[in-house]
DNA sequence: ACCTGAACACCGTTCAAGT
DNA sequence: ACCTGAACACCGTTCAAGT
């Protein structure tokens, strides 16, 4: 293991531990056993620091979810299976949802390969489940960013609170991936599949 | 206007200037031609003092965007034009979109006030809507967060680039409500209404 | 009651110097 | 080629002291 990936895996856990602000370069460099300024020989900044761990991540992420069922599902269970595990990823590795689709100003290239890569991925498996008729027809683009956006906004307002039922009690963003999907299937079918936990 | 408004102002301007970050309480009080360490007797913390600029904010959106048409509109309508004039606040305002919308771990009271009102008001268009046809039956809570976390993250993935279409080509968020809206209603209607410009 | 100036404990980043 | 230690220019926050 290279010190830059174990800078990395530094940089993840305290990532993890405690937001962007308690990664800072001196921990990093501490608990990879290094100097404060021995990572700038392996990154520009802290900022690519964090980008290059938000593109492991999601490519870590898109292997998980895109990976086909076993044994193979219909395309529109696996669209709702791969909708659920996003979701349960996003609750349980809250600060890599929010740094992988946070606001990156200066891109990363590996970040953006990544992206482009997660969205292909999206993007086949809304054309599939059009072609079984789970998902109505349409531009499988704008379908797939439809879908994209609704995950982010559930699983970012589930972690930020805002997502309320009435008297305020939390709703849960799995239960709104039914809604949305037998609203987007106009009734054709209901999915209601739990998702095998992610690791 | 007392020094707390001033300050206020202060840190909003550098809020839209440069983002969270750029709101250091040292230019905040020098804006306001106060000592560095004067907010203190008016907030308790920096992150006190933005959670204010983001409470006083939502508040002003609700009533920009709840505002009963002239002249009254259909409620279909209504849900839609309140929809696309998020969107453009959030595009228009991207750094209090973020704050607004972003991480509260500690949570101020009047900022949650102000999303408690926030959520009422559109649960009240989606119930309208939902009477009128526009939208299908179910629990109007439930139909709203879907409404919200597509709007949600339509604006987020926006903002950052991760709303692509085919060769990378930045998909339009206002698009995406069309498809959002035509799906969810099963083609009962198909709105395409553009918004008036908020202030 | 409200404000100030100095001070403290942090940061990211740079750079000359070492091996 | 890779790493270090000191230094610089910032931060948020505290606190004794002023009016």
């Amino acid at each position: 293991m290279t010190l830059r990936d174990e800078l990395i895996a530094s940089a993840t856990r305290l990532l993890d531990d405690g937001g962007p602000e308690k990664v800072t370069l001196r921990e990093v460099g501490r608990l990879a056993g290094v100097s404060r300024t021995a990572p700038y020989r392996h990154f520009t900044s802290k900022s690519d620091l964090l980008a290059t761990v938000a593109a492991r991540e999601l490519d870590r992420l898109v292997d998980g979810i895109a990976a086909p069922a076993e044994p193979p599902a219909a395309l529109e269970v696996s669209l709702s299976a791969a909708m659920l595990r996003f979701l349960t990823w996003a609750r349980n590795r809250p600060e890599r949802f929010r740094l992988v689709f946070g606001h990156w100003a200066q891109e990363n290239d590996a970040l953006r390969e990544a992206a482009a890569r997660a969205n292909r991925a999206l993007v086949d498996l809304v054309a599939g489940s059009q072609g079984s008729g789970a998902l109505p027809p349409g531009d499988p683009w704008n379908v797939a960013a439809v879908v994209r956006a609704f995950l982010h906004g559930a699983a970012a307002l589930e972690q930020n609170g805002h997502l309320l039922g009435p008297d305020r009690v939390r709703l849960d963003a799995e239960e709104l991936v039914g809604t949305f999907l037998s609203r987007a299937s106009g009734g054709r079918t209901s999915v209601s599949a739990r998702p095998a936990p992610t690791r």
